[in-house]
DNA sequence: AAAACATATCGAGACAGTCTCGACTTTTCA
DNA sequence: TGAAAAGTCGAGACTGTCTCGATATGTTTT
């Protein structure tokens, strides 16, 4: 790679960063891209969709997250394990707003940049769901997708209303997982 | 108000009601004009925005779903009875996709023209949900605000990924309201 | 150091959408 | 019938997405 074109690759990055952090996942492109003193050719020169930026940025998180969950399967409850994890990843898809409509959509996208990610994710889940459920903790109903999906739900209340009231859904969400005793 | 223009309104609507239950609430609104083989300053002129549109289309039904809450307290089960409307409420959000999003804004934003129906919606979920607790079948620290906010993430999730899963969301987090026992 | 090559960048332009506003047309009713 | 009121039209200003050929820049070779 050119060392002209990296250095761009990085400034958009980071001025896509903070913008998306500001304003939303569906910020400008076009504002991003004057931002880093570019012209728009070179945005879509470097990342094809909007897609694919949100992969260059979220990519080592998101695999950070699979492997944070995959820890967690050996917390000393099954139950809290998840739990914890589960707010790792709300907090996670909290990090712009839109994220979570973005990880739905690519969870069901082969061709998403984000896709193999989010599989990654969606695995884990899987696997501290179905310890719970071995140990009697997590009703046997419950799947993976019901917790991705009560995860990005939840972030996507938080958006729209806020913060807490995301927390407080993804708890109440949390606890209708719970085998009633 | 005139002939010609109660006959546009007319068939704005009905372009408008077609297009959102097929593509979405955020349909482009220059498409239904053309539709409704009218000019879009003429859309303009009727619904100033999108949101007057949406209001105009899904007002009554709003205020059919509050009148429908206000039966419910009379339901023999306190808890049924918020978890029947809760299921109605969730199948009026997920009448268009975008309705969710649109409903959690509306409910925030004074000048919206869906807020007066989003309140009384809200107000009727206060009285489901004070029943509940005073019953001792909903937890104490449940609100009407938590309760908005599940039917519209569980109507958000049956967009994004299946009804089904919607309704699955739905059914945990109700269940999460419950007093554990 | 300059030529030659590969790589990036630029920015105009095609396209779609939102929204406004002044010129025009239709209805209404006195 | 003919104003006045009411409504409609559609061009045009604006923002955003995305593409592509001309141009410029960095890198490698001689």
């Amino acid at each position: 790679m050119r060392a002209d074109a990296r250095r761009n690759y990085e400034r958009l990055l980071a001025e896509a960063a903070t913008a998306f952090a500001e304003h939303g996942a569906d910020f400008s492109l076009e504002e991003i891209a004057r931002r880093a003193g570019v012209a728009n050719g070179t945005l879509y020169g470097h990342f094809p969709t909007r897609r694919a930026l949100l992969e260059a940025l979220l990519g080592d998180r998101m695999r950070a997250l699979a492997a944070n969950g995959a820890d967690l399967l050996d917390h000393p409850s099954p139950f809290d394990g998840l739990a914890v994890w589960a707010r790792t990843a709300m907090s996670h898809a909290a990090t712009y707003r839109g994220l979570g409509t973005a990880f739905m959509q690519a969870v069901q996208d082969e061709t998403a940049e984000l896709h193999t990610a989010c599989q990654a994710v969606l695995s884990v889940a899987e696997d501290l769901v179905a310890r719970g459920r071995a140990a009697g903790a997590v009703r046997q109903d419950v799947t993976a997708p019901d917790l991705y999906a009560l995860i990005n739900a939840a972030a996507w209340a938080g958006e729209q209303g806020s913060a807490p009231q995301g927390e407080r859904l993804l708890a109440f969400g949390l606890d209708g997982f719970r085998t009633p005793s």
